[in-house]
DNA sequence: CACTGTAGTCAACCTGGTTGTCTATCTTGG
DNA sequence: CCAAGATAGACAACCAGGTTGACTACAGTG
């Protein structure tokens, strides 16, 4: 499979990137996070590195603030963050999040690097960390947007 | 970016497949498929493959038949394929890649490996080969049979 | 020949996005 | 001080690429 191929390499990158996701899905769910889903944790990172309103949240993922609107829609119903009016400028509505939301950033922190500590142990750190380096030169210069539809999303485990 | 936590590494993981892919995307846009979409390319590579019907598609990708189908509707309306029921089963119907649709995946295979090309001269021939020797071995113990692309999806059969 | 399995279709729905349009509210330059 | 413009958010319609579920038509077999 790692046949020198052009396509192959992107189903080699796709396909690592999902058995991850899923497994922390997976996992998620078996730790009291049954309806999280991997926009759920990218959005609340980006919630807690200072994205305090929709619009900021949008261009932070750089996605449209309607997207991001029903993202946080979808956190408010799952009780992952709260929002109240900006007293200072009504417009806004200041978004933060609930323990929930903080614990569930915990455990998926946690069980990340689970599973990126067991294939560091199947390629040895060095390897690991060399691999995280080359990939880094393939993503640098672009901006962390998850904006093509459904990519991050993945498929409802079953 | 590269900073030893799984997270990132999911990030980054996601990152290299959507350059790789965007690019893949956006070059062929200019030699003449401005309507290809990655999901088009893997279903006539299945095709290909052998993949001949609706439901062996679905097999295939491991979607179910109807999400083939609607692949399969997608890639007549552009020209890529024709259908034609089969004499000897006329419940099936039989798909045929048209010169276009051999086109698109001559085309989108010579770039997809000018891409890998230029990364191999970023990193190294050997660097290029290990990397995706080392990413063989998360996707290897996989439910999903990459060989047979089905990360699309769930790993249930149906 | 009846039964079971398979091919394909229709319809409704889901997720995570997109445009486009609109109002309400801040902010700033003259 | 205020009109003009920028910004925050909401509503509606839509799209891609999937999902379930229910269904018909046909094929193959005991």
């Amino acid at each position: 499979m790692s046949s020198r191929s052009g396509a192959d390499l992107a189903l080699l990158l796709l396909g690592s990137y999902r058995n991850l996701v899923d497994e922390v899905v997976r996992e998620l769910a078996t730790r009291g996070y049954p309806d999280a889903r991997p926009s759920h944790e990218y959005a609340i990172r980006a919630i807690r590195a200072g994205a305090d309103s929709a619009s900021d949240l949008a261009r932070r993922l750089a996605i449209t603030k309607q997207a991001a609107a029903k993202t946080i829609a979808a956190l408010v119903e799952r009780g992952y963050v709260t929002t109240e009016t900006d007293p200072a400028d009504i417009r806004r509505k200041n978004i933060r999040i609930t323990d929930h939301g903080i614990g569930l950033i915990t455990e998926s922190t946690a069980i990340f690097d689970e599973v990126r500590a067991r294939w560091e142990v199947r390629l040895g750190a060095a390897e690991l960390a060399e691999l995280e380096r080359q990939l880094a030169q393939f993503v640098g210069d672009s901006p962390i947007n998850l904006d093509a539809p459904g990519w991050a999303a993945g498929q409802e485990l079953r």
